[in-house]
DNA sequence: CTGAATCCTCTGGGATACTG
DNA sequence: CAGTATCCCAGAGGATTCAG
Protein backbone atom coordinates (compact mmCIF):
# COMPACT_ATOMS: atom_id res chain seq x y z
CA UNK A 1 0.00 0.00 0.00
CA UNK A 2 0.96 3.06 -1.04
CA UNK A 3 2.60 5.92 1.31
CA UNK A 4 -0.15 8.12 2.62
CA UNK A 5 1.56 10.06 5.05
CA UNK A 6 1.97 13.48 3.87
CA UNK A 7 4.22 14.25 1.01
CA UNK A 8 1.76 12.28 -1.75
CA UNK A 9 -0.52 14.77 -2.42
CA UNK A 10 -3.30 14.74 -4.86
CA UNK A 11 -2.58 16.99 -7.84
CA UNK A 12 -4.61 17.02 -10.61
CA UNK A 13 -6.91 13.99 -10.24
CA UNK A 14 -6.91 12.14 -7.41
CA UNK A 15 -8.29 9.23 -7.69
CA UNK A 16 -10.99 9.74 -4.87
CA UNK A 17 -12.09 12.05 -6.68
CA UNK A 18 -12.18 10.03 -10.16
CA UNK A 19 -14.10 7.75 -8.32
CA UNK A 20 -16.46 10.17 -7.46
CA UNK A 21 -17.10 11.42 -10.65
CA UNK A 22 -18.32 8.02 -11.60
CA UNK A 23 -20.34 7.31 -8.95
CA UNK A 24 -21.44 10.42 -7.90
CA UNK A 25 -24.26 11.23 -9.66
CA UNK A 26 -27.67 12.25 -7.77
CA UNK A 27 -28.74 8.40 -8.61
CA UNK A 28 -25.90 6.22 -9.38
CA UNK A 29 -24.71 5.07 -6.42
CA UNK A 30 -28.72 3.54 -5.36
CA UNK A 31 -28.56 2.28 -9.37
CA UNK A 32 -25.68 0.60 -8.73
CA UNK A 33 -26.82 -1.09 -5.55
CA UNK A 34 -29.94 -2.37 -6.82
CA UNK A 35 -27.33 -4.37 -9.84
CA UNK A 36 -25.05 -5.54 -7.22
CA UNK A 37 -26.33 -8.68 -7.66
CA UNK A 38 -29.09 -9.10 -10.36
CA UNK A 39 -29.20 -8.07 -13.49
CA UNK A 40 -32.77 -5.35 -13.70
CA UNK A 41 -35.18 -4.47 -16.29
CA UNK A 42 -35.40 -0.22 -16.79
CA UNK A 43 -38.77 -0.38 -15.38
CA UNK A 44 -37.76 -2.72 -12.19
CA UNK A 45 -35.05 0.08 -11.57
CA UNK A 46 -37.70 3.16 -11.86
CA UNK A 47 -39.96 1.20 -9.32
CA UNK A 48 -37.14 1.05 -7.23
CA UNK A 49 -36.74 4.61 -7.37
CA UNK A 50 -39.74 6.07 -7.01
CA UNK A 51 -38.93 9.78 -7.24
CA UNK A 52 -36.60 9.24 -10.34
CA UNK A 53 -37.77 10.65 -13.61
CA UNK A 54 -37.50 8.56 -17.22
CA UNK A 55 -35.28 10.90 -18.34
CA UNK A 56 -33.34 10.91 -15.54
CA UNK A 57 -32.88 6.99 -15.09
CA UNK A 58 -31.76 6.89 -18.65
CA UNK A 59 -29.62 9.86 -18.14
CA UNK A 60 -27.44 8.06 -15.23
CA UNK A 61 -27.49 4.99 -16.89
CA UNK A 62 -25.97 5.65 -20.03
CA UNK A 63 -23.38 7.48 -18.44
CA UNK A 64 -22.35 4.36 -16.25
CA UNK A 65 -22.49 2.55 -19.31
CA UNK A 66 -20.28 5.15 -21.03
CA UNK A 67 -17.56 4.69 -17.71
CA UNK A 68 -17.72 0.71 -18.64
CA UNK A 69 -19.48 -0.01 -14.91
CA UNK A 70 -22.79 -0.70 -16.10
CA UNK A 71 -23.46 -3.17 -18.77
CA UNK A 72 -26.80 -2.74 -21.47
CA UNK A 73 -28.44 -4.91 -22.88
CA UNK A 74 -31.73 -4.54 -25.51
CA UNK A 75 -33.70 -7.76 -26.53
CA UNK A 76 -35.05 -6.79 -30.23
CA UNK A 77 -38.61 -7.65 -29.20
CA UNK A 78 -41.92 -5.93 -29.17
CA UNK A 79 -42.59 -4.65 -26.12
CA UNK A 80 -38.97 -3.61 -26.08
CA UNK A 81 -36.72 -5.43 -22.95
CA UNK A 82 -33.67 -4.02 -21.92
CA UNK A 83 -31.80 -5.62 -18.81
CA UNK A 84 -29.18 -3.44 -17.37
CA UNK A 85 -26.05 -5.56 -14.91
CA UNK A 86 -22.89 -4.46 -13.77
CA UNK A 87 -19.73 -5.16 -16.28
CA UNK A 88 -17.07 -7.41 -14.35
CA UNK A 89 -15.21 -3.65 -14.05
CA UNK A 90 -18.38 -2.66 -12.67
CA UNK A 91 -18.42 -5.65 -9.76
CA UNK A 92 -15.37 -4.15 -8.34
CA UNK A 93 -17.62 -1.95 -6.62
CA UNK A 94 -19.32 -3.39 -4.95
CA UNK A 95 -17.02 -3.50 -1.54
CA UNK A 96 -17.54 0.57 -1.85
CA UNK A 97 -21.62 0.42 -2.52
CA UNK A 98 -21.73 -1.89 0.84
CA UNK A 99 -19.79 -0.20 2.78
CA UNK A 100 -21.51 3.00 1.80
CA UNK A 101 -24.44 1.70 2.34
CA UNK A 102 -23.64 0.47 6.01
CA UNK A 103 -21.89 3.77 6.43
CA UNK A 104 -25.22 5.49 5.69
CA UNK A 105 -27.10 2.96 8.14
CA UNK A 106 -25.08 4.28 10.92
CA UNK A 107 -24.96 8.49 9.85
CA UNK A 108 -28.67 8.51 9.99
CA UNK A 109 -28.76 6.97 13.06
CA UNK A 110 -26.83 9.28 14.38
CA UNK A 111 -28.72 11.99 13.18
CA UNK A 112 -31.79 10.35 14.49
CA UNK A 113 -30.26 10.10 18.24
CA UNK A 114 -28.83 13.86 17.78
CA UNK A 115 -32.46 14.94 17.06
CA UNK A 116 -33.71 13.32 20.13
CA UNK A 117 -31.28 15.03 22.10
CA UNK A 118 -32.32 18.87 20.36
CA UNK A 119 -36.00 17.83 21.27
CA UNK A 120 -35.45 16.60 25.22
CA UNK A 121 -33.63 20.39 25.68
CA UNK B 1 -21.96 16.20 -4.16
CA UNK B 2 -24.76 18.79 -4.49
CA UNK B 3 -27.44 19.43 -1.64
CA UNK B 4 -29.36 16.53 -1.44
CA UNK B 5 -31.79 16.78 1.48
CA UNK B 6 -33.18 13.22 1.84
CA UNK B 7 -36.78 13.50 0.89
CA UNK B 8 -37.68 11.42 -1.68
CA UNK B 9 -35.53 9.20 -3.79
CA UNK B 10 -35.24 5.72 -2.21
CA UNK B 11 -38.17 4.79 -0.07
CA UNK B 12 -37.11 5.45 3.60
CA UNK B 13 -34.07 6.99 2.13
CA UNK B 14 -31.42 4.79 0.99
CA UNK B 15 -28.45 4.98 3.15
CA UNK B 16 -26.24 4.42 -0.21
CA UNK B 17 -27.53 8.20 -0.88
CA UNK B 18 -27.12 9.10 2.65
CA UNK B 19 -23.26 8.75 2.40
CA UNK B 20 -22.80 10.52 -0.85
CA UNK B 21 -24.70 13.23 0.55
CA UNK B 22 -21.83 13.78 2.94
CA UNK B 23 -19.19 12.98 0.88
CA UNK B 24 -20.15 13.26 -2.50
CA UNK B 25 -19.09 17.24 -3.11
CA UNK B 26 -17.25 18.17 -5.69
CA UNK B 27 -14.36 18.17 -3.00
CA UNK B 28 -15.30 16.58 -0.13
CA UNK B 29 -13.84 13.01 -0.73
CA UNK B 30 -10.29 14.59 -1.52
CA UNK B 31 -10.75 17.20 1.39
CA UNK B 32 -11.24 13.52 3.55
CA UNK B 33 -8.57 11.98 2.34
CA UNK B 34 -6.09 14.98 3.63
CA UNK B 35 -7.74 14.50 6.64
CA UNK B 36 -6.87 10.92 7.10
CA UNK B 37 -4.31 10.41 9.07
CA UNK B 38 -3.39 13.70 10.09
CA UNK B 39 -5.07 17.29 10.68
CA UNK B 40 -4.48 20.24 8.36
CA UNK B 41 -4.21 23.97 8.60
CA UNK B 42 -6.30 25.86 5.91
CA UNK B 43 -3.79 26.69 4.00
CA UNK B 44 -1.93 23.41 3.83
CA UNK B 45 -5.55 22.24 2.71
CA UNK B 46 -5.62 24.72 -0.23
CA UNK B 47 -1.41 24.18 -1.03
CA UNK B 48 -2.40 20.74 -1.45
CA UNK B 49 -5.78 21.06 -3.98
CA UNK B 50 -4.78 23.38 -6.41
CA UNK B 51 -7.92 24.30 -8.22
CA UNK B 52 -10.03 24.58 -5.48
CA UNK B 53 -10.75 28.34 -4.53
CA UNK B 54 -11.22 29.75 -0.93
CA UNK B 55 -14.44 30.20 -0.82
CA UNK B 56 -15.23 26.41 -1.81
CA UNK B 57 -12.62 24.87 0.77
CA UNK B 58 -15.02 27.08 3.32
CA UNK B 59 -18.07 26.00 2.14
CA UNK B 60 -17.47 22.38 1.16
CA UNK B 61 -15.23 21.83 5.37
CA UNK B 62 -18.51 23.93 7.11
CA UNK B 63 -20.55 21.59 5.27
CA UNK B 64 -18.17 18.54 6.48
CA UNK B 65 -18.41 19.70 9.80
CA UNK B 66 -22.22 20.43 10.26
CA UNK B 67 -22.67 17.01 9.11
CA UNK B 68 -20.16 15.49 11.92
CA UNK B 69 -17.18 13.93 10.25
CA UNK B 70 -15.02 16.88 9.96
CA UNK B 71 -14.12 18.93 13.70
CA UNK B 72 -13.24 22.74 13.31
CA UNK B 73 -10.20 24.08 15.90
CA UNK B 74 -9.85 27.54 15.70
CA UNK B 75 -6.55 29.36 17.88
CA UNK B 76 -7.36 32.59 19.33
CA UNK B 77 -4.09 34.22 17.43
CA UNK B 78 -3.15 36.79 15.20
CA UNK B 79 -2.48 36.00 12.57
CA UNK B 80 -5.19 33.28 12.91
CA UNK B 81 -4.47 28.81 12.88
CA UNK B 82 -7.32 26.35 12.56
CA UNK B 83 -6.96 23.08 11.91
CA UNK B 84 -8.90 20.76 10.36
CA UNK B 85 -9.30 17.09 12.15
CA UNK B 86 -11.54 14.32 11.25
CA UNK B 87 -13.79 13.50 14.24
CA UNK B 88 -14.31 9.91 15.60
CA UNK B 89 -17.10 9.28 13.47
CA UNK B 90 -15.74 11.19 10.77
CA UNK B 91 -12.45 8.51 10.77
CA UNK B 92 -15.19 5.27 9.96
CA UNK B 93 -15.12 6.85 6.84
CA UNK B 94 -11.50 5.76 6.40
CA UNK B 95 -12.44 2.29 4.70
CA UNK B 96 -14.52 4.05 2.08
CA UNK B 97 -11.97 6.51 1.34
CA UNK B 98 -8.97 3.93 0.52
CA UNK B 99 -11.42 1.54 -1.66
CA UNK B 100 -12.12 4.99 -2.97
CA UNK B 101 -8.93 5.88 -3.76
CA UNK B 102 -7.75 2.47 -4.90
CA UNK B 103 -10.61 1.75 -7.19
CA UNK B 104 -10.24 5.54 -9.10
CA UNK B 105 -6.41 4.48 -9.51
CA UNK B 106 -7.81 1.40 -11.32
CA UNK B 107 -10.48 3.01 -13.58
CA UNK B 108 -7.64 6.14 -14.27
CA UNK B 109 -5.23 2.61 -15.63
CA UNK B 110 -8.38 1.39 -17.19
CA UNK B 111 -9.35 4.40 -19.06
CA UNK B 112 -5.23 5.23 -20.29
CA UNK B 113 -5.45 1.99 -21.58
CA UNK B 114 -8.46 2.32 -24.28
CA UNK B 115 -6.90 5.37 -24.87
CA UNK B 116 -3.93 3.53 -26.30
CA UNK B 117 -6.01 0.56 -27.86
CA UNK B 118 -8.16 4.04 -29.32
CA UNK B 119 -5.26 5.91 -31.02
CA UNK B 120 -3.64 2.71 -32.02
CA UNK B 121 -6.85 1.94 -34.39
C1' DC C 1 -4.10 33.58 7.68
C1' DT C 2 -8.88 32.45 7.52
C1' DG C 3 -13.11 33.44 5.91
C1' DA C 4 -17.50 36.34 4.83
C1' DA C 5 -19.98 38.82 1.24
C1' DT C 6 -21.30 39.56 -3.66
C1' DC C 7 -22.16 38.59 -8.04
C1' DC C 8 -22.46 35.60 -11.89
C1' DT C 9 -22.26 31.39 -14.74
C1' DC C 10 -23.40 26.97 -15.90
C1' DT C 11 -25.29 22.53 -15.55
C1' DG C 12 -27.46 18.86 -13.07
C1' DG C 13 -31.70 17.68 -12.70
C1' DG C 14 -37.11 18.24 -12.78
C1' DA C 15 -41.75 18.37 -15.49
C1' DT C 16 -44.05 17.19 -19.40
C1' DA C 17 -45.11 15.46 -23.89
C1' DC C 18 -44.08 12.52 -27.76
C1' DT C 19 -42.44 7.93 -30.26
C1' DG C 20 -40.92 3.25 -32.19
C1' DC D 1 -41.63 -0.78 -22.54
C1' DA D 2 -37.97 2.10 -23.01
C1' DG D 3 -36.65 5.58 -24.42
C1' DT D 4 -36.22 11.10 -26.95
C1' DA D 5 -37.21 15.86 -27.13
C1' DT D 6 -38.11 20.44 -24.95
C1' DC D 7 -38.36 23.66 -21.76
C1' DC D 8 -37.09 25.38 -17.36
C1' DC D 9 -34.77 26.42 -12.99
C1' DA D 10 -32.54 26.05 -8.34
C1' DG D 11 -28.45 25.93 -6.70
C1' DA D 12 -23.56 24.20 -6.91
C1' DG D 13 -19.59 26.16 -7.80
C1' DG D 14 -16.24 30.05 -9.73
C1' DA D 15 -14.15 34.92 -9.50
C1' DT D 16 -13.37 38.75 -6.94
C1' DT D 17 -13.42 41.81 -3.17
C1' DC D 18 -13.63 43.04 1.63
C1' DA D 19 -12.61 42.15 6.78
C1' DG D 20 -10.92 40.70 11.43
Amino acid sequence: MRNRKSGYGCPEGCPVESTLDVIGGKWKGVILYHLLYEKKRFNELRKLMPGITQRMLTLQLSELEKDGVVHRKAFPVVPPKVEYSLTEFGKTLEPIIILMEEWGEKYKTRMREQEEVRKSN
